[in-house]
DNA sequence: AAACGCGCCTGCGGGC
DNA sequence: TGCCCGCAGGCGCGTT
């Protein structure tokens, strides 16, 4: 599902219950995700212990605990986390679930597996080996003029790789790369360091208003995402070229065309972006 | 060193 | 109806 607005959408939609409440026990009912889940972890340094804070990074959601430690959460391409009674069925692809008070879990359910449930020791967050190399957060006063222009120049990347790269920028999967070029008017071949200098600071507006705008909307459920309640969002009803091949541009009329940009399917107005 | 392609998985929709 | 194929929102790793 998940890039950077999705995820957001499930932190807010999951901190409100999850705050303050304590892990009873952790039930992993299959280790095999992209990383083996390590059910030891869990009874370590999670057993007992209480929610103190969630937050998202990139497209990580963290829970962080009274103790100190903190799980990271992955939810790769089909993930999920969920709020639910004990008493209602198990879907298939339920992987971990996480016992509350009152009968509540939380569950982890991912059917192609690509995603990551970690338990990172108390104190080690700050030092996590998974953050290491990942750039700024979009949404933020780092990611700006200055900092994009300065590294644009030294990429010969297609534009479209260069922001959907987490060592520049965090959080932009396909649907958002190719919704912000298509706002900002940019070619998503262009090469990097081609782009000038009104076009750079487009781009950073245009990435910063799409997410924005996603995350007003819940996110974009295209097959499966939903939030912590199991709700879809709706900002699949505002996409403008993703999905969109031979349909007509809402700001020119034009077709829009799909090509294939490393392995992704890659959607644009030929008219309205140059 | 940077950039690309592959592979990890399952499910779904379209074409025949 | 059922089978086969292609495709899917991510990301780390190996190769060039």
């Amino acid at each position: 599902m998940p890039e950077l607005p999705e995820v957001e959408t499930l932190c807010k939609s999951m901190a409100p219950f999850l705050l303050d409440q304590v892990i009873v026990s952790v039930d992993v009912r299959d280790t095999r995700l992209r990383w083996p889940v390590v059910p030891l972890d869990f009874t370590k340094w999670i057993t007992g212990n209480r929610v103190v804070n969630m937050t998202r990074r990139s497209k990580y959601l963290l829970w962080q605990f009274d103790n100190e430690a903190t799980i990271i959460f992955h939810l790769g391409m089909s993930g999920r986390l969920g709020i639910f009674s004990d008493d209602t069925t198990i879907e298939k692809h339920t992987h971990v679930i996480f016992q509350l008070r009152d009968r509540m879990q939380v569950r982890y359910r991912d059917p192609r597996r690509f995603g990551l449930v970690e338990v990172v020791p108390p104190n080690e967050l700050k030092t996590w080996f998974r953050f290491e190399n990942l750039g700024v957060e979009p949404l933020s006063k780092d990611f700006g003029y200055k900092y994009v222009a300065n590294l644009l120049k030294k990429s010969k990347k297609p534009i479209k790789n260069w922001i959907m790269d987490a060592q520049n920028v965090v959080g932009v999967g396909n649907i958002y790369a190719n919704e912000a070029l298509f706002r900002a008017g940019i070619h998503p071949t262009r090469p990097a360091y081609s782009l000038k200098n009104d076009e750079q600071r487009r781009l950073v507006q245009s990435v910063k208003s799409v997410l924005t705008a996603a995350i007003d909307k819940g996110g974009t459920t295209l097959n499966d995402f939903r939030n912590a309640q199991s709700e879809p969002g709706f900002f699949q009803l505002d996409l403008s070229v993703y999905q969109k091949e031979g349909q007509l541009c809402g700001l020119c009329s034009n077709i829009i065309e799909k090509i294939v940009m490393s392995g992704r399917s890659t959607f644009f107005c030929p008219s309205c972006q140059k």
